[in-house]
DNA sequence: CGAAAGAAATTGGTCATACCACTTGACCAG
DNA sequence: CTGGTCAAGTGGTATGACCAATTTCTTTCG
């Protein structure tokens, strides 16, 4: 693997992460009351200040509600969450990843997918169709390289994301990718049938060129089910150990 | 109007409001380094800690990337936001609201809708199911009222989610109810012929009853297109004037 | 002159302490 | 039972200081 830049957490992302997991975990039930601030820089021996700025987020997360005099309230981050939250739900107290996030993301991405393949065949512009085609190219001449192929594969979505011209579905993208980034590498075997698929993205790339949103929108779905499938054996061989 | 509670911003808030619009409005361009938090806290005439409290709400939204010692970087929103943040964009700076982004999200919505009740019909339980049917017989009930249809359609809805048993379901569509929130009462008649149709409200329900996956997604499917013709119709008559 | 080394300035990160503003609950007077 | 008062607890704001990483400028030396 390649270098990775150190990564250095402030104390206050690190006053966050435990947050979330107590919460995460249920160890603060919803409709429970954090301890105080003061408590907390107690309890974890850092500054006032980086409790607030960790409690902060959690409120701009959805998991508490801040009332002056009162306290931070756990709320169910279920049902108050956003998609931001999605990555901090992948990885459970074991550190395992939770197959059901992961099930989840690709339910929802085929979804999406064909329907942003499909808007981006209606809005396209010239500029966005000739980087398709540019990746398509890159992509095949990648064959072999499996960890390429898949980087590739995401820049193809990600410029179809910008050709479909829907900021929702930029935005959306944008969050479960970061999901997918987080296990990128591990999943990049079990998703290879669809990865390697560069016949399917020209045709993507050619119904795209053609304003054919129809045969679009088909063979993105058809794709994505690749992956799907992909994981559905893997988990499959899983259930049977 | 009902009474409203009094809503109480904090200073935080305001100063994260105020960077989130420079940012948004490209005042603050990608790239571009934002003032140090010590001539923030002079600019704003407040204190620092307030400032930090904000800042770091925009690295997590993923409008700015901190680097101590150097300062807080402006990042592309739309290549680094989440879904979270699409309500920051539903209102511009003239305080219109941006057509883009509701298109935008019933786009979404019709491309979500469908498969979330696929899903539901495969995997709710009884509860769900039986509060889906109360669901449909007090809305029926409430004809007449489109607040309250409005409102038990979006109960409706809530529900389906959560028996599609998909936690990126269920984080996508709080986003996206965030959005729908902020604008619900201006809407409520633009939205009318779905927000009225308890045909296939019924319809919807009876099929997840079945564990008719195809007959639910495709009335769904057709819920969906009809508020979205709504909007259409809407804009449309808005650009003859 | 140019590159390397070092010093200074700038910036985010952390801390301690104080005080203000709001909420809650107990108690009391009407 | 209502409304008022009060004290304790909690979040909100403010100062001022110092640490740590980075950037910029200056100096030094080949």
């Amino acid at each position: 693997m390649a270098l990775q830049p150190i990564a250095r957490k402030s104390l206050s992302d690190d006053v966050y992460e435990q947050l979330t997991t107590e919460i995460v975990e249920g160890r603060f039930e919803a409709g429970a009351t954090l301890p105080s601030e003061r408590e907390l820089a107690e309890a974890l021996q850092v500054n006032r200040g980086a409790i607030r700025e960790a409690v902060r987020r959690l409120g701009q997360a959805g998991l508490v509600d801040s009332r002056h005099g009162s306290g931070h309230h756990v709320l169910d981050y279920r049902r108050a969450a956003g998609l931001d939250f999605l990555p901090r739900l992948l990885f459970r107290a074991d550190g395992d990843v939770d197959l059901d996030t992961v099930r989840g993301v690709l339910e929802m991405r085929s979804a999406l997918g064909p329907d942003v393949a499909r808007a981006a065949a209606s809005r396209r512009d010239d500029a966005q169709l000739a980087e398709l085609h540019r990746l398509c190219a890159a992509h095949a001449a990648a064959a072999e390289d499996l960890g390429e192929q898949q980087l590739l594969a995401i820049a193809f979505w990600d410029v179809l994301v910008d050709a479909s011209g829907n900021i929702a579905y930029r935005l959306a993208y944008n969050s479960l990718r970061q999901v997918y980034e987080t296990v990128r590498e591990a999943v990049a075997q079990v998703l290879a049938d669809e990865i390697v698929d560069n016949a399917r993205m020209r045709q993507i790339a050619a119904a795209v060129r053609d304003a054919d949103a129809t045969t679009a929108a088909e063979v993105a779905r058809a794709l994505c089910e690749r992956g799907r499938r992909g994981l559905e054996t893997a988990l499959s061989l899983f259930d049977d150990a």
